[in-house]
DNA sequence: CGCTTAGTTGAAGCGAATCAAAACTAGTGG
DNA sequence: CCACTAGTTTTGATTCGCTTCAACTAAGCG
């Protein structure tokens, strides 16, 4: 459940090879600052369902997402459960930083997809931004990018309705899938459950449902089996997914 | 409607005299630092209703609440209106610093109350957080506070009945509001009105109306009036809240 | 004092939740 | 290959909490 393998030790060389180093905030170093960072990483490997850190557990450590889907999840014990957030490739989790120690996980991050994690102790990293000012910079932009999807999905869960929400809520995956590979690859699949896109659009899992038939129904998406989706329409999905 | 009038020219030693500079960002300046900051801030006032800035417009400045309280609404054209968040003394406007140019403000920023405001040009605060990096620290530290803030809301917004959902905002506004003198002052004002509340927790005037009854004759909450809060049960409000 | 705006209270309607069951999927082992 | 199980998704019937609509009360103000 809890935990997951730690990779094969920061060879050198592996921060200087990776795929989404341009994309993430480790973009903001230079070629030959990045070593730096090498040295302080380790990686970490979750499969599909492991949690990394539950909430009310030390946050000890920074990261950042280098393959495959987290969700931060906030649940009450009467089995509530409110997704606050879903990572991508390239996304950072640890928004504690900052604070003294003794800091506290306000999220359960768990692994939706098999999941690889670049991580960094919390000091560490608050000295690498020291010495490379550039890296903080990058991650106030991101933490800005976060707030403002945040808001977003307030939005979302205080005044949209059933279909909206799941509307709005394919077009978020669509856009944040699809930004990964070329741009216009029209098929994806959806990395959530039904459950977990209840948990996310603040829904029942049949509300859920009943609201995919019906986009599918009037094919604005056409799907192959449950997650896969081979081709949405834009234009009209905008429209159901209001304001 | 829109703007605001300016106010005094800024003298020298408004920022070395300001009351809020040690709980603001500007609290990572030195004293003898502060003259730079001064030098670029132009201060502005709003009487409660005013609009500082319309979600669409272009979004040039950064600032921070000098005094007052401020709301950040996102709305739709139908009526629906969702405020995503509250800015009180202290807190940060101008979440889209780092944007390349041309950046869009995404929320409509009201005054809720007479309100100050203290700004900068994007640019210009841009480069002041290159010279003085621990004000970029400090704002991160910021961000990351609001993001927190907006995913506990999410959780609300989500997953709370309406009762929980009341007794939630109250105890936010009475965080907010009481953090600001001594400690454990019992009495404060809600600077919202009814609509604006039913706007922030997702529900209708009626609901929140029906809601601030039901706590006043459980006796959880004493009103004088419509705004004004004798005295608050904050142990059983806690248990109303939810998790 | 009428007029307006904000808040409260009541009755009826509706959208999503809940409860319940069927249809699919995927994995397991005979 | 098929029967069996466990888990997920879909579909249907009913219920419930909040919204909507409507009337009333209270407070501020020319």
């Amino acid at each position: 459940m809890l935990g997951g393998r730690a990779l094969a030790p920061p060879t050198a060389g592996m921060c200087e090879t990776c795929t989404i180093r341009h994309s993430a905030i480790c973009g903001a170093l230079k070629i030959e600052e990045v070593s730096a960072l090498n040295a302080l990483a380790r990686r970490r490997a979750l499969s599909a369902g492991e949690t990394y850190i539950m909430e009310g557990d030390a946050a000890l450590d920074f990261g950042i997402v280098s393959n495959g889907v987290a969700k931060l999840v906030r649940g009450a014990e009467d089995g509530r459960a409110q997704i606050v957030g879903l990572l991508f490739q390239s996304d950072f989790l640890g928004s504690t930083l900052g604070e003294e120690d003794g800091a506290v996980e306000p999220n359960t991050i768990e692994a939706v997809t098999d999941l690889e994690l670049c991580l960094f102790s919390r000091d560490r990293f608050q000295s690498l931004m020291h010495r490379f000012p550039s890296l903080e910079t990058r991650l106030l932009r991101r933490a800005f990018d976060e707030l403002r999807f945040a808001r977003e999905w307030m939005v979302l869960l205080g005044r949209k309705t059933a279909e909206e929400r799941v509307a709005s809520f394919l077009l978020h995956v669509a856009r944040r899938v699809q930004s990964r590979g070329c741009h216009p690859q029209e098929s994806f699949e959806i990395p959530l459950g039904r459950a977990e896109i209840a948990d996310f659009v603040g829904l029942t899992i049949e509300t859920v449902s009943r609201q995919m038939t019906r986009l599918r129904k009037d094919e604005i998406v056409v799907f192959e089996g449950t997650r896969q989706i081979v081709s949405i329409d834009r234009a009209r999905l905008t429209e159901r997914a209001g304001f």
